[in-house]
DNA sequence: CTGAAAGCGCTAACAT
DNA sequence: ATGTTAGCGCTTTCAG
């Protein structure tokens, strides 16, 4: 079926919109009435409600959202401000946020901070102005202007992806609510694995940590568990752009110059894509992986499992949260109470890159 | 920084946005003036002027939108529906043509299509109802009854991704405005390099085809082009999960496999994801590419240029759409009555894992 | 150049 | 159960 840009016959030449009203004179009876049976809100007799309901169709009714908005002061329409569209985890999760959300009749805002926090305040604000009903953040590391404002305004804040424990589940009061997962638990797990394999020397390859508490608690992490069992503390190649396996690549390259038998034997990566540049870089420098160094990942993205050797990674819970995070949301604004649900769990997959050291 | 709903002192307990209202009544003046002076429509005094100017800032003022576009009829705010925001060359597209539209005062609303023109329909009906300005959809593929609907509703609509030459500068009367490339002309100009290097049994790997006239026109041109050198058609695999390397390794076994000398020596992929894919199935066979088979992409995605053997694939120019787009779009909504910008080039880009036929 | 006034289409008391 | 009545905050004639 071709393009094109008049021609059906299903509408007249010059058409407005029905309104509200336009469904009350046809049917005889007051904007009130219909706005009660459109809205499920108060009590109107059956035939009526019929009547309304027939028209609405007949007439391809549909409420006038800026009406609505000014009316009502709720716009039905939830921001979301992301680092970036760019990673393919957000693009999955902020899909089912918005399917959820189109299912309760609510609208999605999309915005994108380049993990740039006042970035995401100039977005935050800008959402503000539109009305949004509530506003969903990505991690837990925001500006405090950021904050205060979006609290004077009233407008409730679901932060997600990352948790620290006690935020999720039931939050203590004056922290913000939460839905994801424990970005430091997840990558304690995943060092833990590495060391039970017998590694001693560990490399890092992450993004920047800046404004991105995910990434900063991952590398953390790492330290930690290092520190706990008195082993050295990790090599760490940060890129500020941490989406391109060029980058990886090169990070592997750094880690392993010129060290010799220092160089560690385990390379955590901090996203998949920096694992597979781990990876083809393991593969110019003429480096079995796992053999001579195991490589893990983090995100769990399609492409992972088809790596060759396939790549050990940290699957997140990207559909989980957006789905939770909206249910959650509307239940919260439509003053359903809905309890928080508990942290989610991002799992270790274990799979052909990680092995023990060649030394072991 | 951590997050923390309460304490910032900049913004009291019971705060109210500031209104036009407020700002008049605090500078001696009506809300017209501040009106117009916000707006930059009729003249006002400079006096005045500079006066409401100062007091927006100090109170911190933000037009209501749903006010705004009640008032005014005009919601400054733009739809877009996208097959799939997990399309990484999508969300590149429209991560540009957010931007610009917000550096010109304008909101994207975004909804995605799952490749399903119905449910196109349904996302752009939505659309409608929250009063966008104007919509932007992908392809030139799409359901007459959404069609004819928008017009009916005097939205605006501009095509983007894929045009046909004669839609793009200036559309014949009737049909819709496009701003992209031409996916017949990029894929025959992909298969006739592979032509002539030689080959003459090609194979195609595709997403699905229904509702997508891009990958359509892409198969299409191949067969065409095949076809003008009077070559066999193209032994043609799709599947409608278009974006899992899985996909793309299952379909070259398939493509390969018991074919002996009859197999194609070219393999021609409609995005660089399937690419990856077929690959990864030809070192699982022992091909070694571009020796016994050449494989293509499209798209030129980051890891393009890192695959081993690096992927010759054609680059979609999805920056300058999403660019463009919004642009176009914005200055005809402003009544500037721009040009449509000329077709713009997806470019070939020749890289390693194409090459003569062995048997040559 | 500026103000007054009339809505935009809908929701939400308050009546009946 | 249904109608009446006010606006929501802003834009936009139309006067002055």
């Amino acid at each position: 079926m071709k393009a094109r840009a008049r021609g059906s016959p299903a509408v007249p030449p010059g058409w407005r919109p029905a309104t509200a009203e336009d469904i009350a004179t046809a049917a005889g009876v007051s904007v009130a009435s219909v706005s009660r049976v459109l809205n499920n809100t108060g009590r109107v007799g059956a035939a009526t409600r019929e009547r309304i309901l027939k028209l609405a169709a007949e007439l391809h009714y549909a409420p006038n959202a800026a009406a609505r908005s000014l009316a009502s002061r709720r716009s039905r329409t939830i921001g979301a401000v992301i680092p970036s569209l760019e990673n393919l985890n957000f693009a999955i999760g902020i899909d089912r946020f918005r399917k959820v959300l189109r299912q309760q009749g609510y609208t999605l805002l999309l915005a994108s901070s380049d993990y740039d926090n006042d970035k995401e305040e100039a977005q935050a604000r800008a959402m503000a102005a539109h009305g949004v009903d509530a506003l969903m953040l990505i991690g837990s590391s925001h500006n405090a202007k950021a904050l205060g404002f979006l609290a004077a305004r009233r407008i409730p804040v679901l932060l997600t992806w990352s948790c620290r424990p006690a935020a999720a589940g039931k939050p203590e009061p004056g922290a913000l609510p939460c839905i994801g997962f424990d970005n430091f638990a997840a990558a304690t797990h995943a060092t833990r694995y590495l060391l039970d394999l017998g590694h001693r020397r560990l490399g890092v390859i992450a993004g920047g940590t800046v404004d991105n508490d995910r990434s900063a608690a991952r590398v953390g992490a790492v330290a930690a568990a290092l520190a706990q069992r008195g082993l050295p503390p990790p090599l760490i190649e940060t890129s500020p752009a941490s989406y391109l396996v060029s980058e990886g690549k090169a990070a592997l390259h750094r880690l392993m110059r010129g060290k010799g038998a220092a160089a560690p034997t385990a390379v955590m990566c901090m996203n998949d894509i920096l694992a597979y540049g781990a990876l083809l870089a393991a593969a110019e420098l003429g480096l079995d992986v796992p053999r001579d160094v195991s490589v893990t990942g983090f995100d769990d993205l399609d492409f992972a499992a088809s790596l060759s050797p396939s790549l050990t990674t940290v699957r997140i819970p990207a559909e989980a949260i957006g789905n939770a995070a909206a249910a959650w949301l509307v239940d919260s604004l439509e003053g359903r109470q809905p309890a928080l649900p508990p942290l989610l769990v991002a799992e270790l997959v274990i799979r052909k890159s990680t092995g023990p050291p060649a030394a072991a």
